[in-house]
DNA sequence: AATTAGCGGTAGTGC
DNA sequence: ACCGCTAATT
C-alpha cells in the first residue's frame, strides 16, 4: 500500500473514507488531485468495480492524467472502464446511448457557440425582428442561462416574471425566439453545450428506468471543482447519487470563478444540507508555493465576505517577495515581461515552460506575444481563437458534420456555397422557407427538388443535386473508411484545399497548412482510438472530441514554451514563475464586474486563483496607458494591488516621476527593439523616448552569464559546427533526415532538411534539437 | 451570383 | 484594431 505513504494525514482521511457523502475543501495547491486519484485507486483496491465509478473532472486532460496514474497503481485493464471526464463529455456520451428516447439520433451534432449564434441570427431575421434590439449575443446568453437554470420553453411561458423581465428589456418576443431556437436545434439533430446537461436532466427525469440504470451503474461518484458546477450539473449529480449517496465532492469556494456560465457557489456551500451525514475534510497545507505567495494570497482573499472557514498555510521557504512593476504602455509591459523572462531564464538556467503569463482578457495577449517574439522566446497561447474555431478548420469540420448528420443546418449553410459553386443566398432562403414549411431539414428538401415547386431554375437545381450527390458519396465512403481517409478525401474533393492554395497569399498558405494539420490530427485520433477499449475511431467520435475539446486538453508534447493564457484557463495549473499582467482598474477587476459585491468578490477570487498558480515567484505588472479599440486610454493601478499586505511586495518602480521606468535591463542591448514603435508611444508630458544604456553593473552581470550551462537553453544553444549540407541528422519530432541547405547567420541560421518521412522543413537551428548522426 | 468597399459592433471570462 | 455583415457594384 505504498501510495498511502505519499499522502499526509489530512489527505489520507478522505482517501480511506469509503461509503457515504463526503466533501473535501481543498485549498489552493493542497494536493486535491492526488486525493481524488488515490481515492479512486483505493476504492478499486477495496474491491469496487471500476465500472461502478464515475469521476467528473474539470478538463479531459486532467481525466486522462488521473487515469494514467490510477493505471500504474491498479493496472491498465482495470482503469480502462472508468468513466472519467468533463460533465459535457460524459453526458454527451450518455446521450449518445439513450438520447433516442428524447428523439435525438445517436449521431447528434454538438453546436458550438458560433453555430448557436448563427442560428439565433437567422431566426431573428426570419421573424423580421430589429437586430439592434434583439442582439444575438445577448439572446444567446439569455437562452443559455435559462437552460442552465433548467427553464425550458414550457417553463418560460408558465413564468410571468421571466416574460415580464424580457418585455421590460424591450424584447417581448424573447420566448418565441427561444422556442424557435430549441425547435430548430431539435430538427437539426443538434444540441448546444447547455443542452448536453439540460437534456440529460430531461432524460433522467422522464425515464425512471434510465435513471435507475445509471444510479446502479455509478455507485461511486466523484466531482472535482464542485464550486464551479451550475444548477443543471448539480441536479444531474444529485439524481445519480440519490440511490447510493456515495458522493465525494472536492472543491474550494475561494476558487469559484465561473458564475458567468451559471456556476453556483451555493452548491458547495450547501452540500452539507443536500446529503445526509456529510463528512467534511479540509486540506489546508499548501505544497505548491512559497510562504510569501501563500500569505499574500491569503491577505487578498480575506477581503471577501462570503467564504468557508479555512486557513491555508505552507511549510515551504519564505521565497522572494512578489514583484510589482509599472510601465507606460501595454507594449512596454510586454517588453518588461519578455526581458524579465529572458534574464531570469539565463540567470537561473530555466526552461521556457517554467514561465506563465496570465491575463484577464484574451486581447491582452497580443502585446505580450509581440515582445516575446522579438526576443525569440518560444511561447504558446492557450484559448483565444482556438485552432478548431478557425474558419478553414470549421469549413472542413462542417463537411464532416454534414456527412454524419445531414440535418445539421448550420454545417450545411456554411459549406453549401463554399468553395463557391453558384448557390447563392436567394436559393438558400428559398430552401429554408420550404424546409420550415414542410417541417423538414434543408437537406431533405434538396433531395426532393422534383417533388416541390420552389421556383428554382434548372441550372441551380443541377448544382444543388450535384452537392447532394457529393455529400451522399461521402456518406457511402464513411461506411468503409476510417475518419482520416475520409477527411483527406473530403478536403480534396470539395476543393477546399485548392481554394486556399490557389489564392497564394500568406494567409491562404497558412490556412492550407492548418487544414493539413487538422488532417494529421484526425490521423492521430484514429490511431489513438484503436488503443481504447470503448472507442471505434469513427467520425462521430472524432467530431464529438473536437466539439468538446478545449485548448487545455491538447498534449503540449515536448516543446518547451512560455505559457500565455487567461486566468480562467490557468485554474488547476501551476508554474514556477508567473506574471500577472494588466493589473489595472476596469481591466482587472473588469469594469463589467464592479456593480455588485458578489461580482467584485468573484474578481477577487480570480486574482486569488492567479496568485496561487505561482510556485516560486509572482510578478504583478500594470501600465499607465493601454491601447483599446486602437486608442490609447489612461489606466489606474488595480485596487487588488493595494489589497495585498505590503510586506509581501517589492516595488520595482516605486516613484512615478514622470519619466519612463528604469528597467533592470534596457531593451537596447538586445539590439532588436523596433524604435519606430517606441517613438509612436509618446508620453503625454512629452518625455523623449528612453535611450539610456544599462549601467556598468548590469552589463557586467549580463556578460557573466555563460550560455549552455547544463541543459542547453533554446536561445543560447551553440550550433554544432559539424552541421553542414549533406549531413544526416535526427530530430526528436520529425525523425531522421538529411540537411539540404544551410542559410542565414547567427540567431537566424536555418537548415533545410529533407526528412525520411518525405517532408522538407526549414528549421531554425537555435530551436531545433538536432542530433548529428554518424 | 460574386466581389468588394464600407460600416458597425466589439474586447469578459468558456464548455 | 479587427472581424463579419450589408449594400453597392459588376
Amino acid at each position: 500500500m505504498s501510495y498511502l505513504d505519499e499522502l499526509n494525514d489530512a489527505q489520507r482521511e478522505p482517501v480511506l473514507h469509503k461509503d457515504g457523502a463526503l466533501m473535501v475543501i481543498a485549498g489552493a495547491g493542497s494536493g486535491k488531485t492526488r486525493v481524488l486519484t488515490y481515492r479512486i485507486a483505493h476504492l478499486m483496491g477495496q474491491g469496487v468495480d471500476s465500472f461502478n465509478i464515475l469521476a467528473l473532472t474539470f478538463t479531459n486532460k486532467a481525466a486522462r492524467e488521473m487515469k494514467k496514474r490510477i493505471a500504474t497503481i491498479v493496472g491498465d485493464s482495470e482503469a480502462k472502464n472508468l468513466w472519467m471526464g468533463t460533465f459535457h463529455s460524459i453526458f454527451a456520451r450518455l446521450l449518445r446511448y439513450d438520447g433516442d428516447k428524447l428523439g435525438f439520433p445517436s449521431n447528434f451534432t454538438i453546436y458550438d457557440t458560433q453555430d448557436s449564434q448563427r442560428l439565433i441570427n437567422s431566426i431573428i431575421k426570419e421573424m423580421g425582428l430589429d437586430k439592434d434590439i434583439y442582439k444575438y449575443k445577448q439572446i444567446q446568453n439569455r437562452i443559455s442561462s435559462y437552460k442552465n437554470s433548467l427553464i425550458t420553453v414550457k417553463a418560460y411561458f408558465q413564468n410571468p416574471e421571466l416574460q415580464e423581465s424580457d418585455a421590460m428589456a424591450k424584447r417581448p418576443r424573447m420566448g418565441e425566439i427561444y422556442e424557435n431556437y430549441v425547435d430548430r436545434c431539435f430538427k437539426a439533430g443538434a444540441m448546444d453545450f447547455d443542452d448536453l446537461l439540460l437534456r440529460t436532466n430531461e432524460l433522467l427525469n422522464r425515464f425512471p428506468d434510465v435513471l435507475m440504470k445509471y444510479q446502479e451503474r455509478f455507485k461511486y461518484i466523484l466531482v472535482d471543482e464542485y464550486q464551479d458546477t451550475n444548477h443543471s450539473q448539480y441536479l444531474i449529480v444529485r439524481a445519480l447519487a440519490d440511490r447510493y449517496q456515495n458522493i465525494c465532492v472536492v472543491g474550494d469556494d475561494a476558487q469559484s470563478i465561473y458564475s458567468f456560465r451559471g456556476a453556483n457557489i451555493s452548491n458547495i456551500l450547501n452540500f452539507q444540507r443536500d446529503y445526509e451525514d456529510v463528512a467534511v475534510y479540509r486540506l489546508e497545507q499548501n505544497y505548491r508555493s512559497t510562504k510569501n505567495i501563500v500569505q499574500a494570497a491569503n491577505s487578498v482573499i480575506a477581503k471577501n465576505r462570503d467564504q468557508l472557514e479555512k486557513v491555508v498555510w505552507t511549510a515551504n521557504d519564505a521565497g522572494n517577495k512578489i514583484k510589482v512593476h509599472r510601465s507606460i504602455t501595454d507594449a512596454e509591459e510586454g517588453r518588461y515581461v519578455a526581458s524579465s523572462i529572458f534574464e531570469t531564464k539565463m540567470q537561473e538556467q530555466l526552461q521556457n515552460g517554467e514561465f506563465a503569463v496570465l491575463y484577464r482578457t484574451n486581447s491582452q495577449s497580443r502585446a505580450i506575444e509581440d515582445a516575446l517574439r522579438k526576443k525569440d522566446i518560444p511561447y504558446r497561447i492557450y484559448g483565444g481563437l482556438s485552432f478548431y474555431q478557425r474558419k478553414e478548420i470549421k469549413d472542413v469540420l462542417a463537411y464532416l458534420r454534414l456527412i454524419v448528420n445531414p440535418k445539421d443546418e448550420e454545417a450545411l449553410k456554411r459549406v453549401i456555397n463554399f468553395p463557391a459553386r453558384g448557390i447563392g443566398n436567394t436559393t438558400i432562403d428559398k430552401l429554408t422557407v420550404a424546409a420550415n414549411h414542410y417541417q423538414r431539414s434543408i437537406f431533405e428538401v434538396m433531395e426532393n427538388l422534383d417533388k416541390i415547386d420552389l421556383k428554382i431554375n434548372a441550372g441551380t437545381k443541377n448544382k444543388l443535386t450535384d452537392f447532394v450527390n457529393m455529400i451522399k458519396s461521402f456518406q457511402i465512403m464513411n461506411e468503409g473508411s476510417d475518419a482520416f481517409t475520409l477527411a483527406e478525401h473530403v478536403s480534396k474533393k470539395t476543393g477546399l484545399l485548392l481554394e486556399f492554395k490557389k489564392d497564394g497569399t500568406p494567409e491562404g498558405i497558412a490556412r492550407m497548412e492548418n487544414i493539413e494539420e487538422l488532417l494529421n490530427g484526425v490521423k492521430d485520433f484514429v490511431e489513438g482510438q484503436k488503443e481504447l477499449a470503448d472507442a471505434t475511431g469513427s467520425l462521430t467520435e472524432f467530431l464529438e472530441d473536437v466539439a468538446l475539446a478545449t485548448d487545455m486538453d491538447k498534449d503540449v508534447g515536448d516543446d518547451d514554451r512560455v505559457a500565455l493564457m487567461t486566468i480562467h484557463l490557468a485554474k488547476g495549473l501551476e508554474f514556477p514563475y508567473v506574471y500577472i499582467v494588466g493589473m489595472e482598474e476596469d481591466l482587472f477587476p473588469s469594469a463589467m464586474s464592479m456593480n455588485t459585491r458578489s461580482e467584485l468578490e468573484e474578481e477577487r477570487r480570480l486574482f486569488y486563483v492567479a496568485l496561487t498558480r505561482a510556485e516560486k515567484q509572482a510578478y504583478l505588472t500594470y501600465t499607465q496607458n493601454r491601447y483599446r479599440w486602437g486608442k490609447l486610454i489612461d489606466a489606474e493601478p488595480s485596487r487588488f494591488l493595494e489589497e495585498i499586505d505590503e510586506q509581501y511586495l517589492e516595488n520595482l518602480t516605486p516613484v512615478n516621476d514622470g519619466y519612463r521606468y528604469k528597467s533592470m535591463i534596457s531593451d537596447d542591448i538586445w539590439g532588436d527593439v523596433d524604435k519606430s514603435k517606441l517613438r509612436q508611444v509618446k508620453p503625454k508630458n512629452g518625455t523623449p523616448p528612453r535611450t539610456h544604456k544599462p549601467n556598468e553593473n548590469q552589463l557586467r552581470k549580463l556578460r557573466k552569464i555563460k550560455p549552455n550551462l547544463g541543459e542547453p537553453s533554446k536561445n543560447t544553444a551553440v550550433i554544432d559546427p559539424n552541421l553542414a549540407e549533406g549531413v544526416k541528422v535526427n530530430h526528436t519530432r520529425f525523425g531522421k533526415g538529411k540537411v539540404l541547405k544551410i542559410e542565414g547567420v547567427g540567431n537566424d541560421k536555418k537548415a533545410e532538411i529533407q526528412f525520411d518521412s518525405g517532408d522538407v522543413k526549414k528549421l531554425l537551428l537555435r530551436f531545433a534539437k538536432l542530433e548529428i548522426l554518424g
